[in-house]
DNA sequence: ATCACAATACTTTTT
DNA sequence: GTATTGTGAT
């Protein structure tokens, strides 16, 4: 039977478990997703189930899409079939099809963390609140916990002043919701649940529709997916779920790993299966991983072995700040590179918060070398992406207010506060979204408005009522890239967002690389397109092609492995991180992410902190991270920098100070010089100037073509002039 | 109505 | 130090 050659007894123990429940605890890097690979082949090719009849839950699309071609491979055919992606996008997809009878039509739209937020705005000042008193990212937090813990606003505790404002906020921010036809990446598990609780008939047929289910990432499930679960999966559960609970990384976002207990208690048929060997680590990693983890109270201690043996010791190593950080951090994979002991590819570099990506970025930069940046929130937040992907919501769904007010006078057409008033007021009036009112107009129903609308603001929105109308008209039969060529042309929206500074050609290549992203999206359906970029994540952006380090926080690695890894920041305040400071549980998480971190690791691992970091643009100095003191001494070598004295620092700065003012005084290369560069080859320097401490280049290569270079990080060779 | 500049919070992690 | 919001001038 291929389908278990190159399986330990304990896989294959899993993948040929009895359909039933079964939950696999599985330790970091023994293979869980290769098991879940593996089951869903199997479930197929033994038990004989029909892909059809397979739901599988991942964690992220990129992991999805992963699954699908390893199981196809295993099967030797397609998978598609398989009902297989996160739990908002499978949620988003059956609400899309039952949408009858609920609030909301299926032309629905996903609305991000800006657009929630502009909401809970909206919603306090309707509430005659004041949005500096309350403040409106707090109160989101709490209704967003509520709804992932299934608590309607009426059940919602208002036994405090903060409660009580809350519940009346939850409420209104329900209704704003549904007037603009859209939901909240909550309200997509909520929403679901409900109409699976309530629709006996429904629940049947999805019951029966999908009888087997596989879930990955089983400890990072909140209450929402697990009841989820449940409803879909009675009488006769076929439910496969993995996890780790040392893993749960995702507390804050309402996971709860009890689920695994809970699991135990409301399955006790379930066959418990454990996987502890690791295939991915030498000793060294386990050894330092399971120091970080047993100091974790109340939790069941388990074993971690590999044979891959002891492997090199875990390098600790102390910066001055970041930028000298990220300089350690780009020579030493400068140098592993040169030694051939590690490609560029097999190196990646974590971190706790995206502001440390950086520096980081910075010395990439500086040397020459290309990275890879694994955060996808950063491109869809831009200011010009968000307009047009507005747009586009707009075409989909009239009734999105929120887009709507993002764009009604962007780029400006003579629409400002007052005229939008008006039209707020006419909407509220009328009882319909205000963009109903721009289409009627367009179609000329002034008579419903006779008097409202002044002659040239009349005019205004009316024009573009109708080209509002006319875009929703060319959506049904065109592809979504020339959709968005049609809108940039209609509004000009090029001549508005370039306006020939470095900044506005910046913008203008992100609308194309928007334009390019919808014209690799085959399958040409608006509505898809919008799913698909509100539901994307960080890690659906790592690119395979390019052989280059990668860059990205500590949960966006939750599922990876690389041969080399930095972990950087081990100071107090940043890992652990200052918000975890005052609650048990946010330490206890803050720890389990190091061990996730830790774990990545195939075989060497760099542990760095800072002596002083900025913060708000003062630096101050920092103590290393309490993390630093539970890795054994005799796994480690350099420096002890949780055993450094203030005075050693201090020291050590001194004579930092004394190399760094040794920098160049005046250029070392002159325009016109012929260099050699030892990955770009040869080329000739246009330009030098000096920058602080550091001496620019800019060389024109004859392969590499035009670099920007630091002279005291990149070797290059003068061959003559 | 629009732009330029200034004051002001603000940074955890993400579907 | 930066993104965002508010204010005042055009």
């Amino acid at each position: 039977m291929d389908l278990l050659e190159g399986l330990n007894p304990q896989q294959r123990q899993a993948v040929t478990a009895a359909p039933g429940p079964v939950l696999v605890l599985a330790g970091p890097g023994s293979g869980k997703t290769r098991v879940l690979t593996h089951r869903l082949a199997y479930l197929v090719r033994q038990l004989t189930a029909h892909p059809t009849e397979i739901m599988a839950v991942t964690f992220t699309n990129k992991a999805a899409r992963e699954m699908t071609s390893r199981a196809a491979t295993l099967l030797g055919g397609s998978m598609s079939a398989v009902s297989l992606g996160t739990f908002h996008a499978l949620c988003a997809r059956l609400l899309r099809r039952e949408a009858d009878g609920l609030p909301f039509t299926r032309t629905f739209v996903i609305f991000d963390e800006a657009d929630q937020l502009a909401l809970v705005r909206q919603a306090l000042k309707t509430l005659d609140l004041d949005p500096r008193q309350v403040q409106p990212g707090k109160v989101h937090a709490a209704i967003s916990a509520a709804k992932n813990e299934l608590v309607e606003p009426e059940a919602f505790p208002a036994s405090t002043y903060f409660g009580e404002i809350t519940r009346r906020v939850y409420e209104r921010y329900q209704r704003l919701l549904i007037s603009n036809n859209a939901l909240d990446f909550d309200d997509l598990l909520l929403w679901t649940v409900r109409l699976l609780r309530e629709n006996a008939d429904l629940r049947a047929r999805y019951q029966r529709h999908y009888p087997h289910i596989l879930v990955d990432e089983f400890q990072d499930t909140n209450t929402a997916q697990y009841e989820l679960l449940r409803l879909l999966t009675a009488p006769q559960p076929d439910l496969f779920v993995v996890g780790d609970p040392d893993q749960s990384i995702y507390r804050w976002r309402g996971a709860d790993y009890r689920n695994v207990l809970r699991f135990q208690e409301d399955f006790p048929t379930a066959e418990v299966i454990l996987l502890e060997q690791n295939y991915r680590s030498t000793q060294t990693i386990l050894d330092a991983a399971m120091a970080v983890i047993d100091r974790q109270p109340g939790r069941h201690r388990k074993q971690l072995f590999t044979d891959r043996g002891r492997g090199l010791r875990i390098v600790l190593h102390e910066a001055y700040d970041e930028a000298d950080e990220a300089q350690f951090v780009v020579e030493t994979i400068a140098s592993l590179t040169a030694t051939g002991e590690a490609d560029p590819g097999d190196c990646t570099v974590m971190y706790r918060t995206n502001a440390q990506s950086r520096p980081l970025e910075e010395a990439f930069f500086k040397a020459g070398l290309p990275y890879r940046l694994v955060g996808a929130q950063r491109f869809y937040g831009r200011r010009e992406i968000k307009d047009l992907i507005a747009y586009l919501r707009l075409i989909q769904n009239p009734d999105d207010q929120v887009s709507l007010l993002r764009i009604l006078n962007t780029p400006p057409r003579g629409m400002g506060d007052k005229t939008i008033q008006v039209l707020l007021e006419a909407a509220e009036r009328a009882g319909i979204s205000p963009g109903r009112v721009l289409l009627d107009l367009a179609r000329g129903d002034q008579a419903e408005y006779a008097g409202v609308f002044g002659g040239r603001a009349g005019a205004a929105m009316a024009g573009f009522g109708r080209n509002l109308a006319g875009w929703f008209e060319i959506a049904q039969s065109l592809p979504v890239a020339e959709l968005i060529d049609r809108l940039i042309r209609d509004t000009g929206y090029q001549a508005y967002i370039d306006d020939g500074t470095e900044e506005g050609t910046e913008r203008w290549e992100n609308v194309e690389e928007l334009h390019r992203a919808a014209i690799d999206f085959s399958e040409g359906a608006l509505t898809a397109f919008l799913e698909q970029v509100a539901l994307v994540s960080d890690q659906d952006t790592l690119s395979e092609s390019l052989d280059a380090p990668t860059l990205l926080t500590l949960h966006a690695a939750k599922g990876l492995e690389f041969p080399v890894v930095f972990i950087l920041g081990l100071d107090e305040g940043v890992f652990p991180h200052q918000r975890s400071f005052e609650d048990k549980e946010a330490m206890a998480e803050e720890r389990r992410l190091f061990y996730v971190g830790i774990t990545r690791t195939q075989d060497r691992l760099f542990l760095v902190r800072c002596f002083r970091r900025a913060q708000y643009g003062t630096s101050g100095v920092t103590d290393p991270s309490r993390f630093l003191q539970d890795i054994p001494a005799d796994l480690t070598e350099g420096g002890q920098p949780g055993r450094q004295t203030r005075e050693q620092a201090s020291f050590e700065r001194q004579t930092r100070w004394d190399s760094l003012s040794a920098a160049p005084s005046e250029p070392r290369y002159r325009a016109g010089m012929r260099v050699r560069h030892p990955t770009f080859g040869e080329g000739v320097i246009q330009e030098t100037r000096l920058d602080r401490d550091d001496e620019i280049v800019t060389v024109e290569f004859e392969a590499a073509g035009p670099k920007r270079l630091s002279a005291s990080l990149s070797r290059l060779e003068v061959l003559e002039g």
